[in-house]
DNA sequence: GTGGTCTAGACCACC
DNA sequence: GTGGTCTAGACCACA
């Protein structure tokens, strides 16, 4: 599991960590019960501030992603992430309307689009898993 | 032509008010070559600074879809926008990445994302208009 | 003698309408004691406000181009124009230096930028007038 | 590296630190990758608002001459300024334009001009450099 | 009237 | 500490 970060992004670093924790997750790259580096490791790792290190998993650990033990150290949530709920779709749909608002402006058609979504789907689903 | 913006969201407000002139644009709400209200004036009905309406102007008119007009002010990009070019779609994928990682985290179905996105194109498209 | 205003340039049109006569002039197009359009009919043949066909009239008499008479209207300077002098030297380099400073930026070399400037001025004396 | 505004100018202040951020890249003062002054004790040296200043470093970013830095503050973007372009010749030539023409008008020859640009362009590179 | 510029001062997110 | 956002109020150039 390698972690990229691009410093000079718009995008902060710690939701960068987030976001590459969570595609680690969907890649089963990281499986449930697997161990994480602790924040000290992790944060000289990739040459960041520790309170940035920390603040992504903080919020990895609010949003049922991970587990913070005082004496296990972190690990991937054993039970799994908190299935879609009633909660998730209206939130999913206000961060996707504005990208699909802004394709349609570029007049990309609506299966143009969902061709785009399943490729990255699948990114994340290798069929068998081959290596 | 309405505009709502929530002004405790965690989202800026120029960055709302931009995504709502473009999904204004996105449902023909806004057509090409219509002219927008003034800085002040939309400032005004919104009840917030000028500055903040400038600034999502600005952005707009960097990205293309308005033009801001020495004698009419500001109007919708009478060419319509730039359409999806190369680096379009790169863009798109690294702002869906995230979203799609964490949809099949939450054990989403490819079909049920699919689903999710076509609910939401449809709402840019009232009209019939098939394909 | 064609005159094309872009109205959504950021250069203010009464400068674009100034830089064209000079052109006009330049290419000897306008020649002196030519008589120049009236401001009235000037405006509403280009569309535009009074005041700011006014203003660039007004600026190119300051600096010399033309002579405004109540009478005999506006005509190009016969006298021609001032030559350049001392002031005008310094001048001159104040606006070329962001020029040359960006072009060196960009690895411009100075042969490609001479080239460019000798190509505009060329642009300026066809050799034997032909036509 | 010594920045020089003249606030009586007709020229905006913002542009003027664009320009002199850009000599100074062009004359080899500020190398790539170096660090520029946070927006605020810039402001403060030159007695200006930090706004003015980060309208000025906003602008040489979308240009693509400095990074802003997550962590660093605002650098020189190491990987040097975008080379000309196709883009770049028409927009150096319309800026052209209108000085030459002036130039024309007041009976500069064209090698007086070319002389004049070959020595502001040699201010940027003291060393003999030649070619 | 418009947008463009500049100032001053505030709060917050990020590191 | 940094830059990002927002507010408020001012003046000016342009049309």
């Amino acid at each position: 599991m390698f972690i990229t970060l691009d410093l000079e992004s718009e995008e902060p670093i710690y939701t960068q960590l987030m976001h590459q924790i969570i595609e680690g997750i969907a890649k089963k790259e990281l499986k449930p019960g697997e161990a994480l580096p602790s924040v000290r490791s992790l944060a000289a790792d990739l040459g960041i501030n520790l309170h940035t290190v920390n603040k992504a998993y903080q919020q990895l650990k609010q949003e049922g992603f991970i587990l913070i033990h005082r004496q296990k150290g972190v690990v991937i949530n054993p039970d799994g992430v908190a299935k879609a709920d009633e909660t998730y779709w209206p939130q999913l749909a206000a961060k996707l309307r504005p990208l699909i608002a802004e394709a349609i402006c570029r007049e990309v058609s609506m299966n143009d689009f969902l061709q785009a979504c399943q490729e990255i789907y699948s990114e994340f689903n290798p069929r068998s898993e081959p290596k």
